[in-house]
DNA sequence: CTCGCTTTTACGGTTTCCCGTAAAATTATA
DNA sequence: TATAATTTTACGGGAAACCGTAAAAGCGAG
């Protein structure tokens, strides 16, 4: 098991039930943080200190305050923490469950474990800690494998997504062609933008343009 | 003090962690659930037992699993509450910040205090606990007065956010008269229908009406 | 009840979006 | 390189959304 860890969450409630947790399972050097800046300083400081954390514990999103922040989620925390030390291990921690998000965090942030807040987060966090302390396996719980099929993220694109964030963004699709020409996107002829709108209207079954941003808006898409 | 308090929370971490907190004030019966449905029922049965409960504590959002559940929300939960024991005191503890849904909960369902899950939020329930079992005031954190001179909520009224809900579950603006008609929502011409909308997009300067219901989804008006 | 103000409704013209077809360009395959 | 398959582009007609104007209905003050 772990003798160094780091925790990573805003909200003070989480912050000390976790934190029990990890008194249970006999780590003694636990740290806890509530905001993603401190948490890289630590890490920077037991470097330097010649006594490195093994484990960052991370929630995702952090609550906006007062303070200004140089890093704001969870995400770019992971990024910013690999650069200075690669072979630290995470776990993620949070209650998001859209598959897109989830599956990023494995596929670019490398990470070794994410557990779902929810009813019984607590038992599933110590599994996940058992596992990626014994071994060098990705642990998700068996209720969130699905994402690993889950046929969205596999059929839309990146192209799809940069489609709908500026329509989202108010870009009327008629202009799209020459947004799209301005960014370098490609293809962007008019045609080729209306049968992409088209397809992902077909896709996810909405009645229109308007009804498909607020379904892309629901899945975390965008 | 309260001597007899329902918890309704769905997250275990923080359900402790609250659950410790009530303990520190000395408060002897609190009883804990993860369900809005089991919320209910624990409620029913403490008034048929001539015991009943003095507070509900409870989130709003209560994550969906196996489980088919009558109650899925905070408010929905709140409002059965209220039918069944209306001079029951409610105090919401929850991450929500959208300006539009707290003010409801106190103009509409009458809470007694609210409380934003954050960095600080255990002594602030604290704070609520004791406001709240002292007198009728109704209570919210300093930092969020705000909420109650924010303009938006005031402008917007529910026809509006209806108009909204309904294009964004598709329904096409030129159909939306047929739709209010059959809902019995009034004014319901395409013309009203039509200025409404442009009404909205002015407000909130969006571009078109895709860009309009992104932007409500961002507000969390719908 | 009447006057004045606001809200709702009606309607026509313009723009944008939607949908099908087909040509042109690109890529794959042999 | 020739041919087939796929993708991209072009375009035209019809539907929906957008915008301004004006009439009709509803409402409060006197």
């Amino acid at each position: 098991m772990f003798s160094k860890v780091l925790l990573a969450e805003d909200l003070d409630s989480i912050n000390i039930a976790v934190a029990t947790t990890l008194d249970e399972l006999n780590i003694v050097e636990v740290d806890n943080v509530k905001y993603c800046d401190d948490a890289l300083l630590k890490i920077k400081k037991a470097i330097q200190d010649n006594n490195p954390y093994q484990l960052l514990i991370t929630d995702l999103s952090f609550i906006e305050d007062f303070r200004p922040n140089q890093l704001n989620s969870g995400e770019e925390l992971i990024t910013a923490v690999k650069k200075i030390q690669p072979n630290i291990k995470v776990i993620v921690f949070s209650v998001e469950e859209k598959p897109v998000r989830i599956k990023s965090l494995f596929e670019n942030q490398n990470i070794n474990a994410f557990v779902l807040k929810g009813r019984n987060s607590l038992p599933e966090l110590k599994k996940a800690l058992k596992k990626v302390s014994e071994s060098n396996d990705k642990y998700i719980a068996a209720n969130l494998a699905y994402i690993f099929q889950d046929k969205i993220t596999h059929q839309i694109d990146d192209y799809d997504i940069q489609l709908i964030q500026h329509l989202a963004l108010g870009v009327a699709q008629d202009k799209m062609d020459l947004k799209f020409k301005e960014l370098g996107i490609e293809p962007n002829s008019k045609s080729t933008i209306e049968k992409r709108i088209g397809k992902l209207k077909d896709y996810f079954k909405a009645n229109n343009t308007v009804h498909l941003i607020a379904i892309a808006k629901d899945l975390g898409l965008i």
